[in-house]
DNA sequence: TACCCTTTATGACAGGCGTCATGGAAGGCG
DNA sequence: CGCCTTCCATGACGCCTGTCATAAAGGGTA
């Protein structure tokens, strides 16, 4: 998009979320990072000394960034805001990417999860970190919205599984529609917070 | 447990179903799947000529069919039951799991689902299979309690993507409690069917 | 006994993986 | 000029992967 591209370390960094979030983090290879971001070989090793953990640690980072980024933004470009509009909001984002690239990519998240949070991987910490940092931007939104702190925690993490179990289902069915049905069945239990 | 041991083949597709759902599907070798279950190499080849995708389609049927069961050993033990209480039997059978396992192992679909949802891997169909199987028994035991048919299927998706989801969060952040509190925050929705 | 089909055994193949070692360009700075 | 740090290039290492080829047991049945 502008004119100059980004330093190649952080071209392997957004190479590697948006692969390992498609296919894995087993599937994904050094050399296919290398090559995807049109980075020159010999530079991974020298930007990243710790292999391929530590990429994908910063994958990860780079992503929950991402992701909290979305989330608060939804504060500045919503009239009325609630707890279901950014819910909404979240699940539209996802809505779009997984139509526009047809179900490619999924969460980054999830994937790492999947396949490293069982064992004792070193990528296991930059996981949790990343998890909270997203949960984290969500609870402050429901804050800065309204509701009790008491009661955002809960909420956030009501949010973010469904997102997360309905990205899933999307993508194995193939039909949006199951972020839609989330949407809409949660709705008043998100905005009942007052009760 | 029983004294007559599983025949060879049934072993690899159940060790394959756990290797899978605690490390992923690329993760999981051919040669571990048989080393797990204790089978003869060249069986491996013999029962499943259709190689790895094969085992890993069977593996996904296998684990379908399991929950599938679960999901219906609610009716037959709830005195009085409920969307919130199915919903609640499902979580707790995970909470059990995650925790006498220490969260080395998740579920199965949201492992093959990441690794292999985005392409057009011959795996793509048993996994949408499987997911339709699963989703197809929380409908009928829904059905089953007097729920709306038309409202059964919506309840059913906002189900198992919160549980799916939590079980994520509660792997990352090696913290059962993420399950409990989606159960306690659904609990409102999931039992509202009637207005 | 001989036969045949199912099941198991074993070794090898080509390819990909993450990592390492070594060496060369590029450029600021004394 | 020389020096040194940063960045890139290239080839190789050992290991593991899924798959195949080939052969040998096992166990009924005729």
């Amino acid at each position: 998009m502008s004119g100059e591209e980004r330093p190649p370390r952080e071209r392997m960094v957004y190479s590697a979320a948006q692969l390992v979030r498609s296919r894995g983090v087993a599937a994904t290879g050094v050399r296919d990072v290398v090559a995807y971001a049109n980075a020159p070989r010999g530079s991974f090793q020298h930007y990243f000394p710790g292999g391929k953990d530590q990429l994908v640690g910063e994958a990860l980072a780079w992503s929950a960034d991402f992701a909290a980024r979305r989330v608060a933004s939804y504060g500045r470009q919503a009239g009325e805001p609630s707890p279901s509009g950014l819910f909404a909001h979240m699940a539209r984002q996802w809505r779009e990417e997984l139509t526009a690239r047809r179900y490619e990519r999924g969460c980054p998240i999830m994937a790492t999860a999947s396949e490293l949070a069982g064992g004792d991987s070193p990528v296991n910490e930059p996981l949790r970190t990343a998890a909270a940092r997203w949960e984290r931007a969500v609870v402050e939104e429901l804050v800065r919205m309204g509701v009790p702190a008491e009661r955002a925690g809960g909420l956030a993490t009501v949010m973010i599984s469904a997102l997360e179990g309905a990205i899933m289902l999307a993508r194995v069915c193939r039909d949006v529609g199951r972020l839609d049905t989330v949407v809409s069945e949660l709705a008043p239990v998100l905005d009942s917070y007052a009760g």
